[in-house]
DNA sequence: CAACTTACACA
DNA sequence: AATGTGTAAGTTGT
């Protein structure tokens, strides 16, 4: 005989009706992910279910779902549920994000075709009383009081809302409904129910219906003496006795379900830790975490020591630790600690540690060292990384150059998961070992925790890339391999070198562009006759739309838009002085503002050194940090005085740019096989005549600079996924117009179109776009339910392949660069990546050469259906090269 | 003091 | 309601 405390616990939960309470008791504003995505219904019913978990330690558990509004009972009877409102969309994508966060806490999620989730319950509930198990339903529908018996208890949530569950053993259903459990769907049927459409007899509540019971027994003794009750409800039962026929027949829970499963298939596993912390990533669920683990009474991943005995770390002298790394047949791990860069300077080696898999060493950096372990740097013998950029260049810095690095799992990770923001070694050892990083603890004068030593984080560095590589499929090792890799080395080298620029033009412009501000700002505070802090969007409201009385403009969250847009549509419509010298304000502020950092970035090498973050983007493009190199201002002519203050430095002779005209459209062409645009980039003629031409169907000659910007601005927006009201807003015209335009566009390059089309839906079924060198970026949400979401990620996967292209294209262009140059023996040497643009330095004597090289690799960077067309512009600063 | 919001520079 | 980035300043909440 089992005892009730070893007995196992089956739970089995109504998914869809309690997430639908929790659906209506959370306010969505605070469950909204920054795409769009509501998650209110998820998050209150795990966290019920959590709770659950803890408090009642099931054994067994699955969660069931309806499959849609219709079931065996619709068919039986059409007007059931019937008057139930429409399900809000908001609710329904909900509910496959749900079903994925239960499946990665390894919970049996179940659903039928024709069947309610309450007749898998009643089945599973059924199932597992039968065979010992004391069993826990817990259910949102009242229906399901019927399943309570001695050894089922009901969880009914309360109306404070789903966290309070009320227990209904048969003693409670007595209590508060004064029948036992199996006579509850008597009286319900005697009642009816409203919220599924089912009439009862009018005039018959609870107290009468639990009276008749009472007095004859059962439904059908109601029934058969339906004649000797008297009085009007005596009259309504005679006359609804087929309503009540049938409400009793519908409410009547199926126990005999086919199910894939049985009940002792229900045991609870442990969490797929991996996809949980990826599930909740996504929904943007930062206290759940420790919460599911706590109810599996598991201890969270963070927690859990290395599945591995990890090897201690041995010290050697130089000489040893160089021997141990010539004996080294496979890939060793490596990691190079460096200064950190508070300690004043660029950050150098203090000690480096390598590793196999079975053996960690270490040692501190010395000169010594640099030269006895320099050959094996040096030579091709495979390295493996975490982040090798920042460790290669603080060893570049000290003049030891490394070659051979095979492996980076930071890179690794980024082009299997571009979105994922974690990328860290302690990140990877916990989403794809499982296991935490030891880490010293830093709240602590003395640690109680020994963080891992060099050598360890080699250890773990190799594991992770196993694990890495194992994952990684081939067409992104190729990338991996062939682009990026590369890519790195090269951007040692350029962050290495730096840009020249000049303090003295910066300071002084900074200064004339600060006493220009002033001037405004003091012209403007006379307009409007008061001081305000012009930077302020607030105060700025205030002096526009209540002092000035201009139109309120377009809403943001805060309140009403005051970006240049729309300053520039309210200076149409209400032309006040006040506007143009806010205008002018933040321009010549912004301006400064640029001067300023630049020119705090100027090192005593007098010279600026950004940071490429290689795996910062989600497409494949660089981008550029501390500072950012990628946005100097080039459009007005104040900020091409900026453009002008980098300039070539000592020992070089100039400064050479080379930009691809028009790549992202080449690229178009060439994936859409569009004949229009292919002939339009061979024929030579300028894109946008040409395409204006065809559209506006009139001779190049004869496109006006109007057609001409319509046409670009069309062509430009295509890769962005335009609307018709997207072109009018960006072109000032009306819808209709934009429309217009984009028809005949369309009917001119149709195959544009299709291509546009087909790769979103490609997309929609591979789960990922793809580059044309095999980079690929997933898109989870592109057949999600939720408009916002689908119509973004569609948009961003219709730019993914374009722009992803673009960047593998320059990235490959840079390599053969860098590495020609070098392999020539020039000094020359390339300085900037500006997506489609590079600039490079050219030692005296080289310019032949070099801009040879450039236009060579760049257009041969791809064999693509059109010429890949680059612009070379030479002079001795950046602005007099750009033209 | 950190997180969020707005605005804006570039491709 | 047109993709992808990074930085700064103001505002708001802890």
């Amino acid at each position: 005989m089992v005892t009730d405390s070893t007995k196992p616990t089956l739970l089995v939960v109504d998914g869809h009706s309690l997430a639908f309470r929790a659906f209506f008791a959370l306010p969505v504003e605070n469950f909204t992910t920054k795409d769009g995505q509501h998650t209110n219904g998820i998050y209150g019913f795990l966290s019920m279910f959590v709770n659950l978990l803890k408090a009642e330690q099931p054994t067994h558990v699955a969660v069931a779902f309806d499959t849609s509004r219709v079931s065996f009972r619709t068919r039986q009877y059409p007007d059931y549920k019937a008057t139930r409102a429409e399900t809000p969309q908001e609710f329904q994508g909900q509910i496959p994000l749900l079903q994925d966060c239960l499946r990665a806490m390894n919970v049996t999620v179940l659903q039928k075709e024709d069947i309610e989730a309450d007749d898998i319950l009643a089945t599973l509930a059924t199932q597992g009383a039968d065979s010992g198990y004391s069993v826990l339903v817990c259910s949102g529908d009242r229906d399901t009081i019927q399943l309570v018996d001695d050894r089922v208890t009901l969880l009914y949530p309360s109306v404070q809302g789903v966290s309070q569950l009320k227990r209904y053993d048969p003693g409670a259903v007595q209590e508060r409904y004064g029948v036992p459990p199996e006579q509850y769907p008597d009286i319900a049927a005697l009642v009816g129910e409203t919220s599924d459409n089912l009439p009862g007899v009018p005039k018959v509540g609870e107290k009468t219906a639990v009276k008749w019971l009472t007095q004859f027994g059962s439904l059908d003794a109601i029934i058969e003496n339906a004649e000797s009750i008297k009085g009007v409800v005596g009259n309504n039962l005679r006359e609804h006795i087929d309503d009540v026929r049938r409400n009793r027949s519908l409410n009547r829970l199926l126990r005999d379900v086919e199910l894939p499963v049985t009940v002792t298939d229900l045991t609870r596993g442990p969490v797929d830790a991996e996809a949980l912390r990826d599930i909740f990533a996504r929904l943007e669920f930062r206290t759940l975490l420790p919460r599911v683990y706590d109810a599996f009474g598991a201890p969270a991943p963070e927690e859990q020591a290395p599945q591995v005995a990890v090897p201690a770390a041995r010290e050697l002298d130089a000489a040893a630790l160089a021997a141990w790394a010539e004996s080294q047949n496979g890939e060793v791990g490596v990691t190079v600690v460096t200064t950190t860069g508070a300690t004043g300077g660029a950050p150098v080696p203090t000690r480096i540690g390598l590793a196999t898999h079975e053996e960690a060493v270490e040692a501190n950096w010395t000169p010594q060292l640099g030269v006895a372990l320099g050959p094996w740097l040096a030579s091709d013998r495979p390295k493996v990384f975490a982040s090798a950029k920042p460790q290669l260049k603080s060893l570049r810095r000290i003049g030891v150059a490394v070659t051979g690095v095979v492996f980076d799992t930071e890179l690794a990770g980024w082009l299997i998961r571009p979105s994922f923001p974690d990328k860290t070694l302690a990140d990877l050892v916990a989403r794809y070992l499982g296991e935490k990083l030891p880490e010293a603890d830093p709240t602590q004068l003395v640690p109680e925790t020994e963080g891992a030593t060099p050598a360890q984080l080699s250890w773990f560095t190799l594991r992770v890339a196993d694990a890495l590589a194992a994952d990684l499929p081939a067409a992104l090792r190729t990338v991996l391999d062939d682009i990026e890799l590369p890519t790195m080395m090269a951007l040692i080298d350029m962050e290495l070198a730096g840009v020249a620029v000049s303090h003295a033009a910066l300071s002084s412009f900074s200064a004339e562009l600060g006493a220009r501000a002033e001037a405004i700002a003091s012209a403007a505070y006379a307009t409007i006759e008061r001081e305000v802090n012009l930077g302020s969007p607030k105060q700025l409201q205030e002096v526009l739309f209540d002092q000035l009385g201009l139109p309120k403009t377009r809403k943001t969250k805060t309140g009403y838009s005051t970006d240049a847009a729309v300053l520039a549509d309210l200076q149409e419509t209400n032309p006040h002085p006040f506007l143009g010298q806010l205008l002018e304000h933040r321009e010549v502020t912004k301006l400064r503002q640029i001067v300023e950092s630049l020119d705090a970035a100027i090192g005593p090498d007098a010279r600026i050194h950004t940071t490429y973050l290689q795996t910062g983007s989600q497409t494949g493009r660089l981008s550029s940090i501390d500072p950012n190199l990628q946005n100097i201002p080039v459009r007005t002519e104040d900020s091409r005085r900026i453009r002008a203050a980098f300039t070539v430095g000592d020992g070089y002779e100039t400064l050479l740019t080379a930009d691809y005209s028009q790549i992202e459209m080449r690229i178009m062409a060439h994936l859409s096989e569009d004949p229009g645009l292919i002939e339009a980039f061979r024929s030579g003629e300028d894109l946008h005549r040409f395409v204006g031409a065809r559209v506006f169907g009139v001779d190049p000659s004869a496109v006006t600079p109007a057609m001409r910007t319509k046409v670009k601005a069309m062509s430009y927006g295509l890769v962005y996924g335009l609307s018709a009201f997207g072109l009018s807003k960006q072109l000032r015209i009306d819808q209709s117009e934009a429309k217009a335009l984009m028809q005949e566009y369309f009917a001119r390059f149709g195959a544009v179109r299709d291509y546009l089309r087909g790769s979103v839906e490609q997309a929609r079924i591979d789960g990922y776009t793809t580059t044309i060198f095999g980079r690929r970026r997933p898109f989870p949400d592109l057949g999600s339910p939720n408009r916002v979401l689908r119509e973004n990620a569609q948009r961003a996967a219709l730019n993914a392949p374009i722009q992803g292209s673009a960047a593998d294209i320059m990235k490959i262009a840079l390599v053969r660069i860098h590495d020609e140059l070098r392999a020539r023996s020039l000094s020359s040497r390339v300085l900037l990546q500006i997506h489609d643009e590079l600039v490079v330095e050219v030692a005296p004597g080289e310019w032949d050469a070099v801009e040879a090289v450039v236009t060579a690799r760049m257009g041969d960077a791809a064999e693509l259906s059109v010429p890949l067309d680059v612009q070379i512009g030479r002079g001795h600063d950046w602005n007099a090269a750009g033209h």
